[in-house]
DNA sequence: GCCTACTTTCCGGTTTCCCGTAAAAATGAT
DNA sequence: ATCATTTTTACGGGAAACCGGAAAGTAGGC
């Protein structure tokens, strides 16, 4: 049973009518936090008053303006709830498309379900809660299918390092240096060819470019 | 005085929460499509009804689905929609923060608002919408801050399309060919290298990647 | 310790890119 | 038509990237 629900959403307007969704679901008791700590603070608070939230309603991305975060988003707040209360159920709602980065919010976080914003977003919401009241994990019918449609290569930290470097202006013969510096491990300019040479032949792509391109399309750098 | 209003949205949620907002404004006759041929079918009825819209609220970008469209976006939409009446009034609110793309909606299609999805955007609509219905052009006062610290650097046909084709994998010295092939001028390899040259020197950008990174940032390709 | 498998680095030759200069072509004014 | 200006193309030398193979280093099993 859900009784008691948090809304972690910066854009006003999405969050309004998550609200209004919840109503209609016949959900009265509905916070809402503009700001990751925000959230965590009200988490943390609802325990304290021997009235934890049932489930947390959280989008991925979070504006920065001039409130400094310690939380850097969705993710982290997740996290860090979970970790002042493990049985808090999350449902994330976000813009989001990447199935890698939703595959690895059900894997990593253990997500109760994922629901993306987009043409039926709000009845899809309306299934995922109930589904979450029963006590199961939703997922999204779009979902499995994107996942079965989607490259499975999956960049390594040290890929999005060589890349993210490529797409500030280093140049190939540059980079080296940089990761001596930070102990990045491995270094060697021919190591940095060799991989980047992998991931463009598993793509078939030509060039850096191309790749960079590739990479910007789907957030991972 | 704006009494009847178009929402052209796919985002359901965001669609009902720009519904909600319009009715704290005691505006009561709202439609709402989630296509943009959609919408210009309603313009179009309402037109031959004698009851033409006051006002469309636009998204600017619309998912792809099985419905085939003939608008690509609400940049179609809007331009679409003042052929067959010249005197509807547009407000766009959108996730875009690009203030060349918002700068171009005012210039070129004089769009009558620009409201960005993000963290008060419903109470900055109603300003919007207020500010629409005294015949005056809202102007988001975010905006015009972020105009002046914009870049004002305008990339050419020409420069976005090297540098598309250097983001589809293209090799510079295979380009010539490409272009000569489209007739387009100038095709040269040499007056390839010397765009690309001036466009990085302008942005004090010192490769390809990161031009094409930044190109990818902004929604230019 | 030794062997094996794997990863990383070093090295060279080739291709492409970079960049300045000069020639050629197009444009425009008179 | 002629000349001046600008734009486009051609060329060449040097730097960086690309690519394959060989050598060096690393980790784990026995």
């Amino acid at each position: 049973m859900i009784r008691k629900v948090l809304i972690a959403e910066d854009h006003e307007s999405a969050s309004i009518s998550v609200q209004k969704t919840l109503e209609e679901l016949n959900i009265t008791s509905i916070d809402y936090a503009y700001y990751c700590d925000e959230a965590l603070l009200r988490i943390r608070k609802a325990i304290q008053n021997n009235d934890s939230y049932d489930l947390l309603i959280t989008d991925l991305y979070f504006e920065e303006d001039h409130n400094r975060q310690a939380l850097s988003g969705g993710a982290a707040l997740i996290t860090a709830a979970r970790h002042v209360q493990p049985d808090l159920r999350v449902l994330v709602f976000s813009l989001e498309s990447q199935s890698t980065v939703i595959g690895a919010l059900y894997q990593e976080l253990e997500i109760d379900g994922f629901v993306r914003k987009a043409r039926h977003d709000t009845q899809e919401l309306k299934k995922a809660v109930d589904c979450i009241a029963a006590n199961r994990v939703y997922y999204s019918p779009g979902l499995s299918k994107e996942i079965r449609t989607e490259n499975t290569y999956n960049f390594t930290e040290f890929d999005i390092a060589i890349i993210s470097l490529l797409a500030k202006g280093y140049r190939q013969k540059d980079i080296p240096a940089y990761l001596l510096q930070r102990q990045i491990r491995p270094s060697g300019l021919s190591s940095i060819e060799k991989r980047l040479n992998l991931i463009k032949e598993k793509f078939n792509f030509s060039s850096n470019e191309q790749l960079v391109a590739f990479c910007k399309d789907y957030g991972i750098i």
